[in-house]
DNA sequence: AATTGGTTCTGAACCGTTACGGTCAGATCA
DNA sequence: TGATCTGACCGTAACGGTTCAGAACCAATT
C-alpha cells in the first residue's frame, strides 16, 4: 500500500463537481445527505471521488460552515504530560474521555506552558467547548477560555460565577477527616499541601498565604482544618504548613522532612493529597518512625496506591468527576442558571492513623 | 466575573473593522503582525475588540485559510479511555504529549468505537497529521487516516509501506527472552497472548491463526518464539497459545487458568505483555504454585508494576516511543523515503524465571 | 525636482464547505 | 385538463479569516 507523502490536496468538492458536471451541493449531499440524490448519481460521485483521490469534505471547512468542531478542549495548567502521570488527573481524564466518546466527540488537549503566559494555544484550538481542570483562579489561560464564545465547564477549581462546575465539597470532606484525627486525640499536627499559587514557594506557608491562596481547593482544605482544629483549641497560627510546588512523592518526602525537622513533636501529618502522603510515608520510614504508632499520616483523593498501602484518606470519585464534566458540557446547556455538580466523598479509615503516643511513650516505648 | 452563556458570537473581524472604519486586513494584522500597523491604531483595535467582546480571530476560519490546525490526531483502536488505563499506552501518550507541547501543538484524541466501523470521526478531526498507535493492519480507521492528505506516523503496528514508523524489533526482543528460558532448560511451555485479530477469540489460538494474525506485533513475537523453541526441537504445533481479547490482568489470570488446566505440565508461561503476566502470577498464586520454583512466568513491556513484583520481562522505552513518534510527525518530513525509528529493548532478568523442576521434584518436592 | 525607501493601510482574491431557498420535470390526483 | 405534489438537483450566499500586491503618504537622498 504505497502512498504519497503530504501531497497538496489534489481535489476539492468543487473540482469533483466540475469533473462530474454537477453542482457542489450535489457532491456535498452525496456525503452528508444520501437521501437528497439518486443512488445512481451518488455511486458515480463516490466512484469519481475515489478515482480522483478526493478524501471527502475537508473537516476544517466543514467546521467553519457548520460551526461545529466535533471536539472538546481540555485545559489544565500543568504540562500536558503531567496529566498522564498524576493518578487523580488520570482518573478524571478517563472519565472525561468516556463521556466524549459516548457523544462521538474528540478530546483536544490544549498545550499550555505553565511557565510562560502564552495564551495563543487556547485561541488556536478549534473546539466546541472547554473543560478546565483544576487551575488557579488567576490563570490567564482560564481567562482566555472564558473569553471564547463556547460553553465551558470547570472541574474542581476555581469557582467562576456563571460557569458550570463539577467538584466535591472540600470543606466538608476535610472536616470529616479532621474530626477523625481530633477524636483520636491529635492536637499537635503538621500539614503538607500542594502549591497555593502560581509562584513557586517550596517551604512554609504563612497563614496569610494560606488565606490568599489562588487554588480554591487547597484554600478550602486548609480553612477546613483550621476551623476544625481551632474549635478544639488549637491555635492555627502555630500549626506548620509546608507547601510544595511540584506534585510528586519526592516533594511529599522532602516536605515531610522539612516539617519533622522543624517540629519533631508533631503526632500527625495531614497531607492535602495522597501523592504527598505517600512521600511522607517514605520519609517516615527513612527516619525509623513507625506509622501509625509513632506518626499518623493522612492523604486525600483515594488513588490506587493509597489503597495499596492502606493510607487513611478521603476518597473522591475522580472518574465520575470527569464523566460529569463531560456530560455537563455536552448535554443541553441550561440557559437559566449555571449548573453545579457536587460529588460525594468518603472517608477511608486505612491503617495510617492511630491515637498519638504520649510523651513518655515517645521516649520510653509503649 | 459574570459571563453570558453561549451567546451567539457577537463580533467578527469584519464588524470590528466596520466599527473602526478600517479594513479587515488591518484588524487581522493587529492580531497577527503587530509590526504592520502603528502602535496607536493597534491599541485602538484591541481596545475596541474588548469593548465589543470580540474574542480574537476564529480558530477554525484561520485554520481553513492557513491550512494549519495546530493539532496532532491520535488514533488508537481501543476505546479512548483505554489509553488512560493501560500503562504502556499511557507511557506512549506521555511521550507524545511531551513532543506535542514542545512544538506548541495540541493533541486531538480521536474517538473511535472499536465495535462499530464508524470512520466519520477520523474524517471530522481537524488536525495537521496523525499518529496511529498499535492497530491491526486491516483497521478501517487506519485506512481512513491514510486517505487523508496529511502526514502520518504509525507506532508499533502495522507496517505500512511509505509511512513513517516507530517501534521496536519484536523478533529480536522476544528471541533474547526465549534464549534465556531455553538456557534455563524450559521445553514445555505455554504462551499467553493479546488479541490477534479484530474478532474476539478468547481461547486457544491455532498455529494458522497465529500466522495470520492481524496484529503484527503479536505475530512477530509468536513467530520469534516458535523459531527459537523450534531450533531446540520443540514442536510448535504442540505448544498451547491462549489468546485474550481484553487486555487486563483478569484476562491474564483466566488465560493462565485455561492453559494450566489444559496442560499442568508446563514449566513456563510466556506472556506477550506484562499485564497478562501479572494476571498469570495471580492465578499461579491462587493455585499454590510458587514462582519461579514451580512455574516460570515472563512478561513483555517493562511497566512499573512489573518492576515492582520483579517480573522477568523485556523492557521497551514506551515514553521514548511516543516522543519519537511526535518528533517524526512534527519534524521536517523527508520526501525521499519513509523514515523508521527502531528503539532498543532490554532484557530484565527479574525473579520470576528459574530452571524448571524435574518431574520428581514436581511431585515430591526439592 | 525627481528618485528612493519606508511605513501604514487597503481591496480583492481565496480557503473548501454547507445552508437556504429555489427550479424543473414528471407523477398523481380530482 | 389543470392543479398539486414529489424527487432530484442547482445557484447563491455565507462561514470568518489571511494574504498579497499595491496605493497613499511622507521624509530623506541624489
Amino acid at each position: 500500500m504505497a502512498r504519497s507523502i503530504h501531497v497538496r490536496r489534489p481535489a476539492t468538492l468543487a473540482s469533483l463537481a466540475a469533473e462530474l458536471g454537477v453542482s457542489r451541493t450535489t457532491v456535498s449531499n452525496a456525503y452528508n445527505r444520501p437521501d437528497q440524490l439518486s443512488p445512481e448519481l451518488r455511486r458515480r460521485v463516490l466512484e469519481t471521488a475515489r478515482r480522483l483521490g478526493y478524501p471527502g469534505p475537508d473537516p476544517v471547512a466543514r467546521s467553519l460552515r457548520t460551526r461545529k468542531a466535533g471536539a472538546v478542549g481540555l485545559l489544565l495548567t500543568e504540562n500536558l504530560s503531567y496529566a498522564f502521570r498524576d493518578p487523580a488527573a488520570l482518573g478524571f481524564l478517563e472519565g472525561l474521555a468516556l463521556a466524549c466518546e459516548g457523544a462521538g466527540q474528540g478530546l483536544h488537549l490544549v498545550p499550555v506552558n505553565p511557565e510562560r503566559e502564552d495564551v495563543a494555544a487556547v485561541h488556536r484550538a478549534g473546539v466546541d467547548g472547554f473543560v478546565v481542570y483544576s487551575v488557579p483562579d488567576d490563570d490567564p489561560h482560564l481567562a482566555a477560555v472564558l473569553s471564547r464564545p463556547v460553553p465551558t465547564v470547570v472541574a474542581d477549581q476555581p469557582n467562576v460565577e456563571g460557569v458550570d462546575q463539577v467538584g466535591i465539597d472540600d470543606h466538608a470532606a476535610i472536616t470529616a477527616l479532621a474530626q477523625q484525627l481530633i477524636t483520636l486525640g491529635h492536637r499537635r499536627i503538621g500539614v503538607l499541601c500542594m502549591r497555593l499559587s502560581r509562584d513557586r514557594n517550596d517551604g512554609f506557608a504563612s497563614p496569610e498565604r494560606q488565606r490568599s491562596a489562588h487554588f480554591h481547593v487547597q484554600r478550602a482544605r486548609l480553612a477546613g482544618l483550621a476551623e476544625a482544629f481551632g474549635a478544639v483549641g488549637v491555635d492555627w497560627s502555630g500549626v506548620r504548613v509546608v507547601e510544595r510546588f511540584d506534585h510528586t512523592t519526592a516533594s511529599g518526602a522532602s516536605a515531610a522532612a522539612q516539617l519533622l525537622d522543624a517540629d519533631p513533636q508533631v503526632t500527625a501529618l495531614i497531607c492535602t493529597s495522597d501523592i504527598l502522603a505517600l512521600g511522607a510515608l517514605t520519609e517516615a520510614r527513612r527516619r525509623g518512625l513507625r506509622v501509625p504508632q509513632d506518626l499518623t499520616v493522612t492523604g486525600f483523593d483515594g488513588i490506587a496506591d493509597a489503597d495499596r498501602v492502606g493510607l487513611t484518606t478521603v476518597r473522591q470519585p475522580v472518574l465520575e468527576k470527569g464523566r460529569a464534566a463531560g456530560k455537563l458540557l455536552l448535554g443541553a446547556p441550561d440557559p437559566t442558571r449555571p449548573r453545579e455538580v457536587i460529588l460525594d466523598t468518603e472517608l477511608v479509615p486505612g491503617s495510617t492513623a492511630a491515637p498519638p503516643r504520649t510523651s513518655e511513650e515517645r521516649w520510653f516505648g509503649p
